[in-house]
DNA sequence: CAGCCTCGAGTTCT
DNA sequence: CTCGAGGCTG
């Protein structure tokens, strides 16, 4: 990709138009081509400075000829391909995650629970209940999607609902078929790549060799692998899959979960030799003691064992609870332990001025991971450890993942040991840190005047679930507010009135200058559940904003509805507690936020620069509930209460406690009592359990 | 009023 | 991932 020769050099006031042209063509080309070298490729092909160059120089020609700007020329290229460089996928359901389980006591209540929940198992304790076991994988969740027998996408977890597009590293994995002979239209395949210790062994020894970086376990080494850019790199790696579960399906696999593995089984696929269909919670318990004792002998690294419910139809029924369904739970094995020095107690200031206390650890490696910080949590839980300041304290990563002080080990501590006093003021601006009755952690009063709230807010509105600023993270945020740069929200989105200062800035330069600001841009139009999480509002999270958003439809209509919600008696606070799971707690706050004029200020500021969009709602299954509201009544005969209810809002419909005129349908089953008489007085239609079951099912 | 469940806010390391 | 708080249900 080299310059045209001579052209590159010439002064910009001695080019023709003819030449001029010629050059912004030649321009256009080489930039595109090192936008894919460093993007796609993730392999820049030039230093920085030299990239700058060719993009100042283009635009010095522009600046002259502005009549010769192309309509591919490089400085109207906005938005900056994947960051990491695979594109995302969707998942066609989600991947949910497990809920897990540390105990005997806990595998019972599971078993337990999933008796209460389905009405035939409550009713006859008799009747089994089988209880598929499998060893949980140390390894990376996948899915991989067929169609027509021919593997066409494979997809990581991600958050479960997005997932990372790195087909072309499953293809080289040897457990991934490339075809199955089978005449499903679509199937998606679950499971989990991994490598064996042998395997990583023999690795990390021809990386060691290579002069290159070596993996701390196998689970690192196999998710290192599959995020290779190049594919060949992971096809050089010994990487291994099981599938045990499914998402997207044209044809039911089969009526039980080991039936569906048998299936998978026959498609080709591995499935996990090691797994048992138990009848009883005792045979579970056995299963996973068996398992906990053979698993150093394993090949392959186990963390735990996952439990299922055999049947598929009880599965479905079953469902889930946010993230987890109900009918699988997670064994886990107890987490590996360490002892270090507990060098130092730092205080962090959160977004809501929230203090956290955070011990700074000599570093230890736990579980194959250097550790050297962990939460404590808050005051109390200082006080009820009594962890010091030199303490040797316990250390374990709970679930595998986040580090967590278990305890003090008494013996080594020294006899001038004092007990932690915590701090009354705000380690960053010196207000006071006051702690409200009843509540647990402490607070620094400094509100608006304190910086580290304002960076940590400005931080909470640049992130994923608000504005998704790419390339703009925490540290960058810092820095900016520091600088002066950026002290609001609205100020991020004036940032190209200061290109210059930005990059002219240690670290930055042209490019990065200009996807920044690319980033900004793509951002100047949010969803209004967006924009209100942004704010960050206290106890206003996803959840609750796009609650406030589908309520009040505009950003107008929210922002007056917010105003007038000052006044308790009046009837904008009745509708604003009116809403589901919005009581007067998180009302207050809304009100706080609103009632304090610099947040109005900088409101409008920011919406001077944005423009915020009306809630569009989601297209909800049509069903004759949608929309509705019910009123459950007596006891029905053929599912529980909480299964009926879960039942109809997932066909649209609120489920509520009492009947009043606004309700739409009453279900009634056996001895149902004054709701019915109610219903009937407001004249309220009145539905049998089984005419409910057909409109379900319709 | 107690006992669930959901949500929010805080956190670690690669 | 975990803990605490808020809100709803019975």
């Amino acid at each position: 990709m080299s310059a045209p020769g001579g052209l590159r050099d010439r002064d910009v006031d001695a080019l023709s138009a003819e030449e001029a042209a010629a050059e912004l063509a030649a321009l256009a080309d080489e930039i595109a081509g090192h936008d894919r070298a460093y993007y796609q490729d993730d392999a820049p092909a030039i230093a920085d400075a030299d990239y700058d160059r060719l993009r100042r120089r283009n635009e010095a020609i522009e600046a002259r000829f502005p009549q010769l700007v192309r309509a591919d020329s490089p400085s109207r290229r906005i938005g900056a391909p994947p960051a990491g460089g695979f594109a995302k996928v969707v998942h066609s359901r989600p991947m949910l995650s497990l809920n897990n389980g540390f105990t005997d006591a806990d595998l019972a209540e599971f078993v337990a629970g999933v008796r209460r929940y389905l009405k035939e198992l409550a009713d006859d304790p008799s009747r089994p209940l089988a209880i598929m076991g499998e060893p949980k994988i140390d390894g990376l969740a996948v899915a991989l999607r067929y169609e027509d027998g021919r593997f066409v996408v494979g997809a990581t977890r991600g958050d479960g609902i997005e997932g990372e597009d790195i087909t072309a590293n499953l293809r080289t994995v040897r457990d991934v078929p490339d075809r199955i002979d089978d005449t499903l239209s679509v199937i998606e395949v679950r499971g989990e790549v991994y490598m064996t210790r042998a395997d990583f062994e023999s690795l990390n020894e021809r990386q060691r060799d290579a002069g290159a970086k070596v993996f701390a376990n196998p689970r690192n080494a196999a998710a290192g692998s599959l995020r290779q850019l190049d594919p060949m790199v992971t096809a050089s790696r010994p990487l291994r899959f099981f599938a045990y579960a499914w998402g997207e399906i044209s044809t039911p696999l089969a009526d039980t979960h080991h039936g569906a593995l048998d299936r998978l089984t026959r498609l080709g696929f591995a499935v996990n030799p090691i797994a048992r269909l138990c009848g009883s919670v005792e045979e579970m318990v056995a299963f996973y003691h068996e398992l906990a004792a053979q698993r150093s002998e394993l090949p392959y690294d186990i963390d735990g064992c996952v439990f299922k419910v055999d049947r598929l139809d009880w599965q479905e029924r079953l469902g889930a609870v946010s993230r987890a369904p109900r009918w699988a739970i997670a064994q886990k094995f107890a987490a590996e332990r360490a002892e270090t020095r507990l060098s130092a107690i730092r205080i962090q200031v959160g977004r809501t001025g929230t203090v956290t206390p955070v011990a700074e650890l000599e570093p230890v490696t736990v579980g194959g991971v250097v550790v050297s910080r962990a939460t404590l949590h808050n005051e109390d839980e200082i006080a009820r450890k009594d962890v010091r300041v030199g303490d040797t304290v316990i250390v374990q990563r709970a679930g595998d993942v986040i580090p967590q002080i278990i305890g003090i080990v008494a013996a080594r501590r020294g006899d001038d040991s004092e007990p932690y006093r915590f701090p009354e003021h705000c380690p960053e601006c010196g207000s006071l840190a006051v702690r409200e009755p009843g509540e647990v952690a402490r607070r620094c009063s400094g509100g608006l005047i304190c910086p580290a709230q304002a960076v940590e807010r400005l931080i909470h509105f640049v992130s994923r679930g608000a504005y998704d600023i790419e390339g703009f993270g925490d540290r960058h945020v810092a820095a900016f507010y520091r600088d002066g740069l950026v002290r609001s929200p609205a100020d991020i989105f004036r940032l190209h009135r200061r290109v210059a200062e930005i990059r002219d800035r240690e670290g930055w330069g042209e490019r990065s200058a200009a996807n920044l600001l690319a980033a900004i841009e793509q951002r100047r139009r949010v969803p209004l559940d967006r924009f209100i999480y942004a704010l960050g509002i206290r106890q206003v999270g996803e959840a609750t904003a796009r609650l406030l958003a589908r309520t009040y439809q505009s950003y107008d209509g929210w922002r007056e509805a917010m105003i007038a919600a000052a006044d308790p008696a009046g009837e904008a606070y009745a509708e604003l507690t009116a809403i589901d799971q919005i009581g007067p707690a998180v009302a207050a706050d809304l009100i706080a936020f609103f009632r304090e004029p610099h947040n109005l200020e900088a409101l409008d500021a920011l919406t001077e620069e944005v423009t915020v969009e009306d809630y569009v709602m989601p297209a909800a299954r049509a069903s004759s509930l949608s929309g509705k509201t019910v009123v459950f009544t007596g006891v029905l005969s053929t599912m529980t209460r909480s299964e009926a209810k879960a039942q109809a809002e997932a066909l649209g419909a609120k489920v509520a406690g009492s009947v009043s005129a606004k309700t739409d349908y009453l279900i009634a089953g056996a001895d149902a009592g004054s709701k019915a008489a109610k219903a009937r007085a407001l004249g309220v239609r009145t539905l049998s359990e089984a005419e409910f079951r057909d409109l379900i099912a319709g």
